[in-house]
DNA sequence: AAAATAGTGTCTCTAAGACATTATGTG
DNA sequence: CACATAATGTCTTAGAGACACTATTTT
């Protein structure tokens, strides 16, 4: 690309480089499963990874992260949205990059340098790759269960970092939509919410989300056409109130 | 480092691979200078960033961010804080990690991956620097002039998603204590604040950081030998209440 | 009626926010 | 005494936090 004409003493082959860098691809998903209660009940959710088990040398027949290496020719982030669309099958969902890893032996194919991103996927969207590939080298496991895994590289620490930026963030953000309906109950909400932050707890958790002056707007009531309020019973006799997030992201403060 | 044996079939040489992994850094400070007024009064604060002039192709004449390449032996991480060290004079400051920059083209030297840094840098300390060498190729600027220039390589992106991460992190952790003395007055802290967020503004300002209760020990007073408040005239006739940073970092949460 | 979730009533306490007022010490 | 900053007094409003209580609908 536009190469000067003053390129005096430049040579890039007279250093040693990077061989390689991938990005590798921490993809979340809640999955939900009923409780076997003996009315309607609020389902069980659990926080999972996607890991592929790997066929070839190095790490054979560990698990890891998804990922691959970047081609010259787009950014880190296209290759890991093109990673993420091979992997699930879905394009357009949450993908934020969090860190670079690089410690010197990481990958004994040389120096590789590895860009990680965390995506958010909605259980819904990966229900159709599951029906396409159902292939037993790729597959969702319990955060817990994968951080007492043997993974592949430094791919455990990758997960326990992603584990804590995804638990910053699904508080200080609205990234909690990305694992909900578009419209949904206040209980459902928070049920995400503990699932990812289990040390999250809010006494009068309705009271304070639906209170108009704090919240500002943060989510809205969903209505109807002639304006009425609509609710649903998917989880409860009694029907709940239906809400969906605003767009409206706060921003927090320490100092006010 | 440790090669395995059953290294079947792979060769790294088979790919393209990068032409290097820079760190470049946007190293903030935040300079001071005194009002002219008739009594004692707060000084005027600006944001700043240190950047050099290119001696070479490509860029040559033109202002960048300090950087360089990271080698084999190190992590990206130690290549930014070496790289900090050359520039500045000094270690142990704050620096973190916040973005890689990939877009093909970027760099005409090849495919280079650049990793952004950025560190913040008490004013105190850079003046032994500039005492040292005052080379005119390593300049601070105020941020807003630096965002007008064209600088090089897509360095004018990088400081403007450094100055909305500084921005961000300024309101929500406490690195405001990089840019201050160990103790402070409120007006010193306001006043940092404010000069990296102009838009930051809380009536009562004092009130709040104060109050028992909601900042829970964010600062607190600084006392003498026999438990007296201490307090400096550094600015005003009325001594001001000294304060200094707990180490408590607050969680925030847009849920309660 | 019991189960399971949804939502309200009510009370106390304390912070938020606004703004005027007072305090301090020196050129 | 005027200047420039520091800090308090006072008032109103409203949320936070706790917890008991009521509501709804199906098996």
């Amino acid at each position: 690309m536009n190469q000067p004409t003053n390129q005096t003493n430049y040579d890039s082959r007279s250093y040693r480089t990077p061989d390689g860098a991938p990005a590798d691809i921490v993809i979340f998903t809640i999955t939900t499963s009923d409780k076997n209660t003996v009315k309607k009940s609020l389902p069980h959710r659990e926080l999972q990874v996607l890991l592929i088990e790997r066929k070839q040398w190095p790490f054979q027949g560990q698990w890891a992260l998804p990922g691959g290496f970047s081609k010259e020719t787009e950014t880190i982030h296209e290759s890991a949205r093109r990673e993420l669309e091979e992997e699930t099958g879905v394009a357009d969902v949450h993908i934020e990059y969090f860190n670079v890893y690089s410690t010197p032996g990481r990958d004994p194919r040389g120096w590789i340098i590895s860009h990680a991103y965390l995506a958010l996927v909605n259980e819904k969207l990966l229900d159709k790759r599951k029906a396409a590939d159902d292939a037993a080298d790729v597959r969702l496991f319990p955060v817990k269960t994968a951080l007492s895994m043997d993974l592949a590289f430094d791919h455990r620490m990758i997960l326990q970092d992603a584990l804590y930026r995804i638990q910053q963030k699904m508080l200080t953000t609205t990234i909690a939509r990305e694992f909900l309906p578009e419209e949904f109950t206040i209980s459902e909400l928070y049920q995400v919410l503990q699932t990812v932050v289990p040390e999250f707890e809010e006494k009068n958790f309705i009271r304070k989300i639906t209170s108009t002056q704090s919240r500002e707007g943060l989510i809205e009531e969903v209505r109807g056409s002639s304006g009425e309020l609509l609710a649903s019973n998917r989880y409860s006799q009694r029907a709940a109130q239906l809400y969906r997030f605003t767009g409206y992201e706060p921003r927090l403060s320490i100092y006010s």
